[in-house]
DNA sequence: TGAGTTTGTCTCGATATCAAGATTCTTGAC
DNA sequence: GTCAAGAATCTTGATATCGAGACAAACTCA
């Protein structure tokens, strides 16, 4: 069982001896598999005629809970995207009829974006689709090798949060 | 020791309780690793004046082993971008005078990108700061975990290779 | 040999993103 | 109460990427 790092770390060990390549062995799986995972997610989600993009921010609306609405500044938060992009990206939603902008009677120079029924639809079967596929990419797992798994990557991922 | 993904998981479970949601626990966390280690790459790679996508070439010509050439098809498949992009690319390496161009003699429709001395000094520093990087990132693992680690997501990868 | 298909590279137009700056409003200090 | 500093959102300009297509050369198979 071998994959394409297990190549590309015997490439590198040929010519640079010297170097310990033991981060390859898990930073080099974890960004391949992130794109291959982007690409299957745009998959699931092209059944359901939605973008990786457009899911990002539905389900951030959606999971934050009814009335779903979430301020541009907290969305962008939740999706590491810079407030121009938020900006495009909720005015495209807008327009498809999956969200709405209301002023925040909070903070006039607030807006809130508010999940309307279409995306809310959308996101909902988006997400059954995409949790069917990942299902489909663990098959090979025991669930306790699951949670093995999951639990070293906590373990990376805690210095971040 | 939570991470964000606890926090997905605990919102999309209050939202949606009849949702396996195990294939978030893991593969959520590969997605927003994989983010925070593309920035902690551009952070490592700032101090020696390169960008990841110049190293992503780079590294590809570096561990090809002497004399360091690749055509831009076989380029483009190692580094997973259209062959526009890497036109593209090579344009700009070339320009920094990191590789050059040559045509290649057993095919005259192809092209053999071969790496300069300049860019085998900048990838090899760059790819010493990038491990060290993320071998502070591995800190808190002992060996055997990253041996666990590695070996989970090897499995993962396998299928995609 | 010659036609048709495939391969390798590059060009071009569209577009999503980022970074920086502008605008409007809020907050806290004095 | 006023003013400065900060926050929230949007605008703008630059750019890297993608996708589709153009073009040339190399194969294939009769």
């Amino acid at each position: 069982m071998r994959d394409e790092v297990d190549d590309l770390v015997d490439a590198w060990a040929r010519e640079r001896v010297d170097l310990d390549l033991a981060p390859v062995e898990v930073f080099s799986r974890i960004s391949r598999l992130s794109r291959h995972l982007d690409l299957a997610r745009r998959e699931a989600f092209a059944e359901h005629h939605i973008e990786s993009w457009e899911f990002d921010v539905l389900a951030a609306l959606r999971r934050a809970g009814a009335p779903y609405e979430l301020s541009p500044g907290r969305l962008l938060r939740e999706t590491l995207v810079t407030s121009g992009t938020m900006t495009n990206r909720v005015d495209r939603l807008e327009s498809r009829g999956f969200v709405g902008r209301q002023p925040d009677p909070a903070d006039r120079r607030g807006v809130q974006v508010r999940l309307l029924p279409a995306g809310k639809a959308a996101v909902e079967g988006a997400f059954g689709a995409l949790l069917e596929a990942e299902q489909a990419l663990l098959a090979d797992l025991t669930p306790s090798d699951r949670e093995a798994l999951a639990g070293l990557l906590r373990r990376l991922l805690v210095p971040f949060s």
